[in-house]
DNA sequence: ACTAAGTCGTACAGTGGTGTTCACGTTATA
DNA sequence: TATAACGTGAACACCACTGTACGACTTAGT
């Protein structure tokens, strides 16, 4: 699989010219899914045959700018501290994560495209390995609702974020009130039934 | 706009092969928002050049079967009581629509391809109206929050359910269960801060 | 039964992306 | 400085889809 490997090892403009398509494969993707190999060459600053010479197939260059992506996404989680109250580390983590989500949403599209669901499924399960847990915490103190599965409930902490970032970009919602919207909403969701929801205004 | 109109009247088998063509488009991007008119007009068991005599694009034809659908949802929801307590009607809106979502997933999907988002949006004002006014509502009665946007509100209940259509396709989610867990994480959600969380087990 | 409307298959032109080959210029590396 | 790796544009074959044109056949409506 991956790029074109060879016994031999790389040269330095290679590895330049690789990395320039990859990032420019992020950003053409993360405008249009669609967007061509031609264009992304272009964005790279490199000519299209270069291109083929270093990934056999489309969906080499999409997996690659979306690995790379996952990367970026888990060293910024890498900062977010998940421990104490689940409440405010769900906080945090959204706090950091939701614009994240924003960036790589149409570059998802494009892997979901061009990629198998379980090749997708791998490369998120690093950043899903981490919200499991903490939801898992969560219900184990006592915090978060045990009547849902974990599975569901990290599906709609990550489907509000995703649908937060497609209300901006219709302009019914602003950047600053996002994080806000998505933890009180999602703070409600896990809240186990009979107990109140929090009052997020106040938080940390 | 709309297809070719003349000012004679159609014929019957005219009107028939029209509403193949739609039928079988909104079964086609159903499964994949890519299919092809060649495709949708076997689908029919009609040339593909008498869809060509109905339609001037591509786009006429997904608008016609994403029109149908909305009209078909429409109809469904006439005969759904949205009145009495909010929880209920809202329990009662998603048992009625979460599979129609369901349905419509793909098709949507095309559509955003292919239409203007002024026009997906008008497509939507119908069953959109319906759900504002229930969540107002709830909200002037105490049941639902208020500390967010109607818009919001509006937005995490369709959320929800889609993403719940896309859970059962992935296997993590029974359609049983689909229902129920929808409503109890959107009840949830919606329960105004400081008010305890609702029991869904027990409900009508 | 006559006519206009409709349908059909085939064929054609145009578009846009993909993937490959070639010959030639450039650059890293030892 | 030699040389293999790399980058390049141009060209080519291929494929799938769109949209159009034509001639022949079938059907609906009066």
């Amino acid at each position: 699989m991956g790029s074109k490997n060879s016994t031999t090892a790389k040269r330095a403009d290679a590895l330049r010219s690789i990395d320039a398509i990859v990032q420019a494969a992020a950003e053409c993707l993360g405008k249009n899914p669609e967007a061509s190999l031609s264009e992304i060459a272009r964005a790279a600053g490199v000519g299209r045959v270069t291109l083929y010479a270093h990934f056999d197939s489309r969906a080499e260059v999409v997996d690659a700018a979306m690995s790379r992506a996952i990367d970026r996404g888990n060293e910024a989680l890498d900062a977010v501290d998940l421990t104490g109250d689940p409440l405010l580390a769900l906080t945090r983590y959204v706090e950091a994560v939701w614009h994240l989500v924003d960036q790589t949403r149409a570059l998802l599209a494009a892997a979901q495209r061009e990629l198998s669901a379980g090749r997708i499924r791998d490369l998120h399960a690093g950043p899903a390995a981490r919200v499991e847990t903490l939801v898992a915490r969560g219900r184990a103190e006592g915090a978060f609702r045990t009547d849902l599965s974990i599975a569901w409930m990290v599906n709609v902490l990550h489907t509000i974020m995703h649908s937060a970032a497609e209300e901006i970009r219709a302009g019914r919602l602003t950047p600053n009130h996002a994080a806000g919207h998505i933890t009180a909403t999602v703070l409600a969701a896990f809240t186990p039934p009979g107990k109140p929801v929090p009052e997020t205004s106040g938080r940390a």
